[in-house]
RNA sequence: CCCUUACGGUUU
């Protein structure tokens, strides 16, 4: 279910009450959130009526699962009227039903609608995790919000919230997006000093953060320096660069980036094609891009 | 116990 196959999961869970096994909530939840996960938020609310009328009760993951995957899924609002239903109904609410909506008002940039579901949490009883605080974070650092931001990292450390890797990794994100690029740097250099060991997503949001400025050439050079340090660029951070030079019109650059990546063994997925492709288009080169496509078929991707 | 929540790439 999590690989996106339902149709498979879904003839698993018929074979297995074929054989006389009784699925159970979480079995039902497993089809829930297989749906839900790839946006198919039809077909888990069908599910989540199926199993209704076979005598079960949906709990608050089966809520939950339905819910984070419309917030997932850009369907925010769809998200919001669950939720609405869900407190009607009297539904236990938990940690993670909180964090789905909260990350869902973060993205938004409605952080006074997120700050007060945060009190709440309090209010009813339940504890802010790192996951909270981390999507927090990341609608203060994607509006720019750099004081508010850097004030809740303090806050959170002297809360003795764990800043794992991905509340560093939401903050220079944020940061990158904005434009802030020297402070993304100074805050990555602080992770390097003092915080968990940057992973590829560190480096990925900082490269991007300069690739898509202009700075191409300085995301390459980061990204050796990600090799230096052991760690193995994986499709997106080589998809970035790729990206970059094909946005500003390097064409050649961008195809012999492309060929290194496949020389060092990260098979291309349709994203980078679509990166490379998208270069050739946009610059009007109709015939390279549609052979290209051609060859991305032959390799095994399809459009 | 299994199922739900937070971070990076194209089209955006």
């Amino acid at each position: 279910a999590q690989c996106g196959k339902n149709t498979e999961a879904a003839d698993l869970f018929r074979q297995m009450r074929l054989k006389g096994i009784k699925p159970d909530v979480a079995s039902w939840n497993a089809l829930i959130a297989g749906h839900a996960q790839h946006g198919n938020g039809e077909a888990a609310r069908q599910t989540f009526e199926q199993m209704q009328h076979e005598g079960f009760k949906p709990n608050t993951y089966s809520w939950n699962a339905r819910i984070a995957g419309y917030v997932e899924h850009g369907e925010f609002q769809k998200a919001v009227e669950l939720y609405g239903v869900m407190l009607q109904e009297g539904v236990q609410l938990d940690v993670s039903t909180y964090n789905a909506m909260i990350a869902g008002y973060s993205q938004h940039g409605s952080m006074d609608e997120t700050l007060k579901l945060v009190k709440e949490m309090y209010r009813v009883g339940l504890k802010p995790d790192t996951s909270t605080w981390t999507a927090v974070l990341s609608g203060f650092a994607r509006l720019g919000q750099k004081e508010e931001a850097l004030r809740l990292c303090q806050e959170m450390e002297q809360s003795g919230i764990e800043l794992n890797s991905t509340v560093w990794n939401a903050m220079i994100a944020g940061l990158t997006q904005n434009g802030h690029l020297l402070l993304a740097y100074d805050v990555f250099q602080h992770m390097q000093r003092s915080g968990p060991k940057p992973n590829a997503a560190s480096w990925t949001a900082l490269i991007s953060g300069f690739a898509q400025n202009g700075h191409v050439a300085t995301g390459l050079e980061l990204m050796r320096q990600m090799k230096e340090r052991g760690l193995v660029p994986d499709v997106a951070t080589w998809t970035i660069l790729v990206a970059g030079y094909a946005h500003e019109g390097s064409l050649e650059s961008s195809l012999e980036l492309f060929s290194q990546m496949q020389q060092e063994g990260i098979k291309p997925d349709v994203i980078a094609w679509t990166s490379l492709i998208g270069g050739y288009a946009k610059n009007g080169l109709l015939k390279e891009a549609l052979n290209l496509i051609e060859k991305m078929q032959k390799e095994g991707v399809e459009p």
